[in-house]
DNA sequence: AGATCTATATTGTCTATACAATAAATGATA
DNA sequence: TATCATTTATTGTATAGACAATATAGATCT
C-alpha cells in the first residue's frame, strides 16, 4: 500500500542509517535507480529530493547524490506546553499569577532582552498542589497590545499566547542556576536549590512578541530531545 | 532565479507565519492555485507537500488542505561537539582524562542506564586551561568492540565516537544538578554549585552505542535552540 | 431520524518527456 | 604548464495527462 517513492525513500534511508553506506559514499544515479525499481525518474527523484530535504545526502549537478556527514548533533526538542503536559500525566494544573504590571521592559528581568513598553507577569506553575516552574514573562505591547485584556485565569500568559498569537521565530536558551531567595520563596523550596534555566523569545516577522524565563526545579523536570526511531 | 514551486511555497507559507491565514483556514485547491500561478498541477503539487512535509498544513482527500495548529515548539536544537565549539571561538580545547576501565555496567553511573560489558571513562573538557565540563561515559564494548584500542588524547571519546560510528537513534535529557564534591574537585568549583546535566543516549539499529552524561557548569555554558529566519 | 449506498471533489501517485542549470572532465590554446 | 573554452553527465524543474484513494456531501431507503 504504501507508495513506491516512499519505499524507495526508506529503502535508501536505512542503507544510510545502516551504515552500509558511509558518508561520502555516492548514490546510484537516477537512471540507475529507475531501472533498478522500475520506475519512471521523477518518482526516483522524489524519493531522493526528499532525503535531501531532511539532511541525509547532498545532491550536486553532474557530481551526483551523496551521503551527507552525520549532522552532529542537531535533533528535535520538543518543549512542551506546560499545562498540556501536565494534564496528560494526569495531574491538575494551575497558574497563580504572582505579579502583573505594565511598564517599561527596563524594568524587568534584563536577561529577556526585550525593548518598549511590555506586560510583565511574574507566577508559578503547580501540578497538583505543587509548584513546579516559576515562570517571568514579558509581553510586548506594541506587538501585542490586546493582552492588557487578557485573564489569566484557565490560561497562564504562555498558553493565553499560543492561542491568540504566532510567532515565526524562536530561540531558546537552557543553562543551569541557583533558585533566588525569591523564587525559591515561590517554589517552596530551599535557597540556591539548582534550577533548569530556559529563556526563550519568540519574534513575528522580525518583531519581538515574547520573551520568559522559566525556572524548573532541576531533579522535578527534564527535557527530553528524541531522534531517529526510538521515539 | 528561483523556482516556480519554490515561490509558491514560500508565498503561501508567507500568508501563515503572518498571521494572514490562520490554523484551520482552508488553502486555495490544487485546480485554483494552478490557474492562479500559471502552471501545472504537479508544481503546485510539489510546493504544497513540502509545506505538509514541514508540518505547516495538513492534507485530506477530498476535503482540502488546511492550515495547521501551530507546532507548539518542536525545534533543532544544536548539541555541539564540544570540541569543535570550542576552538571555533578560538579557545584551546583539551580533554583530560580522569578514569579509564573495562568494566560491567552495572558498576557506573544507572543513570546511563546502559547494560553489558563498557568502557567507562571519565574525564573533563577543558577549555584554555580551564576545566569546563565533567564527561562520565559507557560505550558498549558489544557494540563497539574496537574503542577498548582508542587512544583519547587528541580526541575525547565523544569525538573518538562520532568519527568512528555512525548512530541512527539518540535521545538527549536535559536537566539542572547541583554537582558532588568529587565533580565539583575535577572542576574546580565549589561544591554543590548548580550544573547543567545532559545525559545523551545513541544506538544503532537499535543497538545501544554509548551513553554520557556531561556537566556543564551552569553560568559557563548555554545551550541555545533556534526556530526560524532568526538564525 | 438514522442508516446505507452513491456520487463527487480533492489530494496522491505515477508516467513519459522535455529542456535548463551546473559542475566536472576534456580538449584547445597560449 | 596554465588558462580558457567545450563537451558531457547529472540533477532540477516543469508539463499534460491518467488513474487511484478517500473523505465529504447528497440521495435513497428503511
Amino acid at each position: 500500500m504504501t507508495a513506491l517513492h516512499e519505499r524507495i525513500r526508506r529503502d535508501i534511508e536505512s542503507r544510510i542509517l545502516s551504515g552500509e553506506m558511509m558518508p561520502g559514499d555516492r548514490l546510484p544515479i537516477e537512471h540507475d535507480l529507475m531501472a533498478e525499481y522500475g520506475c519512471s525518474r521523477m518518482t526516483v527523484n522524489k524519493a531522493i529530493s526528499a532525503l535531501a530535504a531532511a539532511g541525509l545526502v547532498n545532491r550536486k549537478r553532474k557530481a551526483g547524490t551523496f551521503v551527507a556527514a552525520p549532522k552532529a548533533h542537531a535533533m528535535v526538542l520538543d518543549i512542551p506546553d506546560l499545562a498540556h503536559e501536565i494534564q496528560e500525566s494526569g495531574q491538575k494544573y494551575r497558574y497563580r499569577l504572582l505579579h502583573r504590571e505594565i511598564c517599561n521592559a527596563g524594568k524587568v528581568d534584563s536577561s529577556l532582552e526585550i525593548e518598549g513598553d511590555v506586560l510583565w507577569t511574574v507566577g508559578v506553575h503547580i501540578a497538583d498542589g505543587k509548584p513546579f516552574a516559576h515562570e517571568s514573562r514579558a509581553v510586548s505591547l506594541t506587538a501585542v497590545p490586546e493582552i492588557d485584556d487578557a485573564v489569566f485565569d484557565p490560561d497562564s500568559p504562555g498558553t493565553w499566547l499560543l492561542k491568540h498569537v504566532p510567532w515565526t521565530e524562536a530561540e531558546t536558551a537552557i543553562s543551569a542556576t541557583a533558585v533566588s531567595d525569591r523564587e525559591a520563596r515561590a517554589l517552596g523550596v530551599a535557597d540556591n536549590t539548582a534550577c533548569l534555566s530556559l529563556i526563550r523569545r519568540t519574534w513575528r516577522s522580525g518583531e519581538h512578541i515574547t520573551a520568559v524565563r522559566q525556572l524548573f526545579l532541576g531533579d522535578s523536570y527534564t527535557l527530553v530531545a528524541r531522534f531517529g526511531a526510538s521515539a
